[in-house]
DNA sequence: TTGTGTTTTACGACCTCC
DNA sequence: GGAGGTCGTAAAACACAA
């Protein structure tokens, strides 16, 4: 197991999973539903292929792995308890920005403010930050095991992406990463997790269409559901053109 | 409100390729 | 040996019916 991916595991993604949640709860940039996971980010998208070469703008989008693994602020940046102040001495939290995310004003500003819910999930990351930095070394993963919640913001540009290729290539998951402020790590999961639930849905409906025709032949030879059976069976292998689009894809 | 099913992140194991 | 792929799975987040 290489140093990198002992440092992108510790530092890259359990800080920006913190930071990705500031972000969502940022108001001045989304708007609040009854829900706290229903903060929608309301700026604009960006196209990430219509970009011009070096769109992302590495100024606002330092590389979370370059956060310290242990402080608290690789925890939840900009936040401490106690503190109350920006960790990191980069100038370049002061506004975090990018094509896809728009401008996210900066956590000490008046405008940065916490709704019950965020508290609350606040204090449920804290718990979980600390718990994993008394585990030095420790496999806190699978013990204390989280997921954040990407913002809508970040889902789109990285479903935008993949709609362009399913397989992103180092360049554009590096570029993704500093955009949406993910880890190329995340952005590669993402990745993958998104071909799985391509896949599951294929095989979802291929199965559906084989029932469907296995199902068949015996209800149309049944002459008291005979007229029923022709018209259903017909309408669901209409349904099933989708998942033909889908594997042409490939 | 609560129980339950589904979706979404994230990981480990294992494999292939360079 | 490292990077990145699939596959299976855990668990949080979410949706929704009862």
């Amino acid at each position: 197991m290489s140093v990198s991916y002992l440092l992108e595991k510790n530092t890259g993604m359990y800080s920006n999973s913190m930071r990705t949640d500031t972000q969502t709860l940022n108001s001045q940039n989304f708007i609040q539903y009854g829900d706290f996971t229903g903060y929608h980010q309301v700026t604009g998208t960006s196209d990430p292929h219509a970009q011009t070469p070096g769109l992302w703008n590495p100024v606002y989008a330092a590389p979370w792995e370059e956060w310290s693994p242990h402080s608290q602020n690789a925890c939840f940046p900009g936040f401490s308890p106690g503190t109350e102040q920006i960790g990191l001495n980069s100038p370049d939290l002061t506004y975090i920005q990018s094509p896809g995310l728009g401008t996210l004003p900066s956590l000490n500003s008046p405008s940065f403010d916490y709704s019950p819910d965020s508290q609350r999930r606040n204090s449920f990351d804290w718990i979980k930050c600390n718990s994993f930095n008394t585990v030095p070394g420790g496999k806190t993963r699978t013990k204390d095991k989280y997921r954040v919640v990407y913002t809508d913001q970040q889902r789109l540009d990285l479903e935008k992406e993949y709609q362009y290729s399913r397989y992103i290539t180092i360049k554009r998951k590096t570029e993704l990463a500093l955009g949406l402020s993910l880890s190329e790590r995340q952005v590669k999961i993402w990745f993958q997790n998104r071909r799985a639930k391509e896949r599951k849905m294929t095989k979802k409906k291929l199965q559906v269409s084989t029932t469907t025709h296995t199902l068949t032949p015996p209800i149309m030879v049944d002459p008291n559901n005979c007229t029923m059976a022709t018209s259903s069976s017909s309408s669901s292998l209409l349904s099933e053109t989708p998942s033909i689009n889908i594997k042409e894809e490939y």
